[in-house]
DNA sequence: CGGTGTTATGTAATAATATGACATCAAGCA
DNA sequence: TGCTTGATGTCATATTATTACATAACACCG
């Protein structure tokens, strides 16, 4: 035990306390996605999570399509809009928005909590979702 | 005479002018792209510029795509990551980022430079590039 | 002028991403 | 039990985007 981070297995226990929480249901299948976007710790793709939740190719898209949007709906997991790809959420957000820096050369993703929204909103706009999202090279890869 | 806003050809005659000081070339193509973008107004699909472009249905997806990479490239269009979909820039941008206020209900988009590049990034991370966009309803449509 | 490299465009094929529609299944409940 | 509801299975298709290679246009140099 001691590890730097959270293990897989609590945070699929925090997530199952979560959707209890909300009344959702989170299902085997649901779960399973969940688990295999916190293995891999970064974006994924919809398809190659069809592949790693089915290896022999038996599993159809709206499988994954459905079980994604059950988990970007109850905050459980992001989507990563420029990238076509699918991320475990690694905060749980209340009203803030989830900020995503991504490394274009190593991958990784680091997520924050935007600070604020913005104030310069034009007049009346009630906005329902945003979407932040940095593209560039982490501190790793800036110094290689 | 007298618009409220600027006509179509005078946008048009300021790319014109902004890539011959860039060095790029606004072919006749690029800038019918960026003609249908203009007069469109707001988010446009790929296949539907590509139909635009030639009714006929000749036109092939390459086509289309080379030009909004080339007017993407150049600060004169955006693509509209959450939408898949394409838009003329309205402002021309330095080193400012676009933020799009996309309303959802009635399709318009508002642009504008977002005020400041985050200042809690994590250390060290280069940006290359960001994406900030903002779903909701715009005033006009709050009200009804 | 003719050759040559470079950039832009045409064209065919295909890949990658996502949804619609309908059948089936399983749990909860009248 | 039969019924309703939510979840999943399955087939088909739509939408978005890229690869690869051929051709064209054009500037530059001999
Ligand atoms: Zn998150
Ligand atoms: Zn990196
Ligand atoms: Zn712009
Ligand atoms: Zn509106």
């Amino acid at each position: 035990m001691g590890h730097a981070h959270t293990s897989t297995e609590t945070k699929l226990a925090k997530a199952d306390a979560l959707c209890a929480d909300k009344g959702l249901s989170l299902t085997p299948l649901r779960k399973r996605v969940l688990e295999l976007l916190l293995e891999s710790g970064g974006p994924v793709k919809a398809y190659d999570l069809l592949a790693a939740l089915k290896p022999d190719g038996s599993a159809q898209p709206p499988t994954i399509y459905r079980a994604l949007d059950f988990l970007t709906q109850a905050g459980l997991a992001h989507r990563v809009e420029a990238l076509n790809a699918y991320m475990a959420c690694v905060h749980g957000h209340g009203d803030e928005i989830a900020e995503l820096f991504i490394c274009e050369n190593c991958g990784t993703v680091r997520e924050q909590h935007a600070p604020a929204l913005p104030d310069h909103t034009p007049e009346g706009f009630q906005i329902s979702r945003s979407v932040l999202e940095h593209y560039g090279r982490c501190a790793q890869c800036s110094n290689a």
